[in-house]
DNA sequence: CGCGTTTCCGCAAGCGCTTCCACAAGATGC
DNA sequence: GCATCTTGTGGAAGCGCTTGCGGAAACGCG
C-alpha cells in the first residue's frame, strides 16, 4: 500500500509539506502543493483515515441514528443528510435501531462512544436519561430532528401550526364533517408529536365553530397498514360518515385512501382526503399534504454540524423551525351538495 | 478521556495485557481478564477504533453502497445488513450513491479507498470498468446483491425461475390474457435483471401455448409512480384488455392496481396483478407476490463478508441463490367467465 | 544594506492502540 | 535432576498520519 511517504519521497518533499498540502492546511507554496497532489494522484494515494483521525481527533464522519430505515420520514432525512455529507466529503455511519432493544442498547452503549464520530444527527429518537447522558458523553455536537432532544440542537417543524393549516384547508373547502387520524398515544409518549397535531386540528376545528366529534378521531400506528385498518372501522358505518379525513401522517393518509376505495367511496368526491408529510407517493394518489421536507431537514442537520465541527465551537442548543408548505393535489374538494 | 493506559493503571496490569483481556485474543489469565474488564467497566471506557483500526489493520467497519435509500428492496437490504452488522459489532457505513454522478464518482475514487472499511456490500450497481478496478483496488473482501459484480461473490434470486413461477401461477388460474410491466432497457443494460424476468415470462407463456402480445408488453422504472403511468396506457383500451398482468417487481405490481382502481376496475375480479418482491406494502393491497427476502440477503451478505474477514481468506467469487417464496392474496383469481 | 517579518519547510514527537519478542515461572518428560 | 514446553506477562516498536517547533529563505522597510 502506497502512503503518504511514498508520495514525499516522489515529489521530493517532506511528510509533513505533503500532509499540509493534501489538507490544505498551513502554508505551502503553490508549487509544492501542485506537486504534491501530482504525486499523489500518480500513485492513486488515498489518506487513511485512520491513521489521520488517530493524529488529529477529527474523523470526517457523522453517526446517523434513526429508528427504522423503511418508513419514509426516515429514508428520506438518510437520503438529505447522506448528499449533503458526501459533499462535504465526510462518511456517514448508520445506527438503525430497529425493534431490538439489544441493539438499541448496544449503539448508545458502545458503538457511539468507539470515538469515531464527529457529531450526531438523532431522528425522531425520545431517549431514556441513561441514552441522553451516554449521548452527551461523547462530547460531540448532536442535533435533533423530529423530536425534542435536550441539551441539543433539533430542527422540528411547526406541528402545531401544519394542523391547523391543513385542517383549515379542509373547513376553507366547506367541510364541517372532519375526521382525523393520530398516531398511537405510545407516540405520543415519545414524541409528543401526535399530541401536539391532534390539538392543532382541535384548535382550527373549535375556531371554525364545528364540533369535533370523538369517535372520529382514530388513532394508527404512522404506517399506510394500520391507518389502512383505523380507517375501514371510521369508515365502516355508512350513514353517518365523516366528508373529510385529516390524517397526521401521508402513509396513515394513503392508507385511508385505500380503505376509501374498499367501500367504493370515490375520492374526492364522496371523501376528502389530506396528510402532512410530502411523501414520493403523494403525486400517484394524488394526496392534498403538506409538504415538510425531510430531505431538507437532514441536509439542514448536516450543514449545522459541520458548521459547530469546523468551527470547533460547541454547538449552542437551539431549535430551528423548518419551513412547510401546503401542496394541493386531487384528494381534497369542496364536499358533494348533499352530504351534511 | 480515558484510555487503555487508565484502565491498566487501575487494574493493576499492563496495557498489553488489558489489550489481551478486552479483545480477547492471546493468551490472558482468567483473573486478569476479570480484573482488566472490571477496570474498564468501572471507568466506562471504551476502546477507540481509530487506533485499534490504525495499529491492527481491521476496522470493524463495513460500508454499504447504494443506488438509493428510498427503493423498497435497497431500505430492506440495509435493515438486513445493518442488524446483522450491529449484531456482530460492526459499524456500518452507508454510501447512498444517488442520482448525481459526481457523488458516483467521488464515492469510488475516494471514499471507498480511504481504508476504513473491512469489507463492501455493494447492492444492484452496474459497475464501469473503472469503478470495478477501485473496488478490486482496495484489497477487501465484495459481495455483490442484485446483480453481477465481475470478480465478486453475489447474492442473487433466479430471476428466470421465479417469472416462470409467477407467470405460471396466473396460467394455472386459466389466464391466457397476460400482460407484463418490465423494467426500461437502460435497467437491462445494467442489471439485466428487467430482460431476465422478461424471458422467463415469455418461456412460460410459450410453454403454454399463449402467445406473447408485444403491446402487452410495457416498461417502467420500477417505481410506483412509473408503473401506474405506464399501466395506465396498457388498461386504457377497455375491449382489448389483458386478464392478469404481471409486473416485474412489486412496486410497479402497486402502480398498477392504482392504474386499474382508476378505471373502475375491480381486483382480482377484472384484473389479476401480481409482483415480484414480497413489498410491505403487500399486505395491504392484497397483492400476490414471489417474496425474495431482501432483509434475508442483506444479513446473508454480511455473514458471509464476516466469514471471509475473521478467516481472513480471501473470497473466492461464488454465486449464491438466495430462495424465494410465492405469497398469494387477493389480487390474483380464476378470470371473470366471460372475459375472452 | 542590515534588520525584523513573514513564508515555507523539515524534524520529530506523538495520537491510542496491537502485537512481536523476550523473559520468568510453572508444568512436563525422560 | 536437568532439559524442554507451555503459559502469562510486560517492554517497546510500530500502524500512518498531523502538528508544534525551530531554522532557512524570501521579503519589506528605512
Amino acid at each position: 500500500m502506497t502512503g503518504i511517504k511514498d508520495v514525499a519521497e516522489r515529489a521530493g518533499l517532506s511528510v509533513a509539506t505533503v500532509s499540509r498540502a493534501l489538507s490544505g492546511k498551513g502554508n505551502v507554496s503553490p508549487t509544492s502543493r501542485e506537486r504534491a497532489r501530482a504525486a499523489a494522484a500518480e500513485l492513486g494515494f488515498v489518506l487513511s483515515y485512520h491513521a489521520s483521525s488517530l493524529a488529529s481527533g477529527r474523523t470526517h464522519n457523522v453517526g446517523l441514528v434513526v429508528p427504522s430505515v423503511h418508513r419514509w420520514f426516515f429514508s428520506a432525512v438518510i437520503e438529505g443528510a447522506s448528499a449533503a455529507l458526501l459533499e462535504a466529503g465526510y462518511d456517514l455511519t448508520l445506527y438503525n435501531i430497529g425493534e431490538n432493544p439489544a441493539h438499541r442498547h448496544s449503539v448508545f452503549n458502545d458503538f457511539l462512544l468507539r470515538k469515531r464520530v464527529d457529531a450526531v444527527i438523532a431522528v425522531s429518537l425520545e431517549l431514556s436519561e441513561a441514552e441522553l447522558q451516554q449521548l452527551h458523553a461523547m462530547h460531540r455536537p448532536i442535533v435533533g430532528i423530529g423530536g425534542p432532544l435536550p441539551g441539543a440542537s433539533t430542527i422540528r417543524i411547526d406541528d402545531s401550526g401544519i394542523a391547523r393549516k391543513a385542517t383549515n384547508h379542509l373547513l376553507g373547502l366547506g367541510h364541517t364533517q372532519i375526521a382525523h387520524i393520530t398516531g398511537h398515544e405510545a407516540y405520543d409518549q415519545d414524541f409528543h408529536l401526535p399530541g401536539t397535531r391532534r390539538s392543532g386540528f382541535e384548535e382550527a376545528m373549535n375556531d371554525a365553530g364545528c364540533p369535533v366529534r370523538p369517535e372520529w378521531i382514530v388513532s394508527a400506528d404512522f404506517t399506510i397498514e394500520g391507518a389502512y385498518a383505523a380507517a375501514r372501522q371510521l369508515l365502516a358505518s355508512a350513514p353517518d360518515r365523516p366528508t373529510a379525513v385529516f390524517a397526521a401522517s401521508d402513509e396513515m393518509a394513503i392508507g385511508t385512501i385505500l380503505a376509501a376505495r374498499d367501500f367504493g367511496l370515490r375520492i374526492p368526491d364522496d371523501l376528502s382526503v389530506m396528510g402532512i408529510d410530502g411523501h414520493d407517493l403523494g403525486n400517484v394518489m394524488g394526496l392534498t399534504t403538506i409538504d415538510q421536507d425531510a430531505k431538507g431537514q437532514g441536509a439542514l442537520a448536516v450543514r449545522t454540524l459541520l458548521g459547530a465541527i469546523t468551527n470547533g465551537l460547541v454547538l449552542e442548543p437551539a431549535d430551528t423551525e423548518h419551513p412547510t408548505s401546503l401542496v394541493v393535489r386531487s384528494s381534497t374538494a369542496v364536499p358533494k351538495a348533499g352530504a351534511s
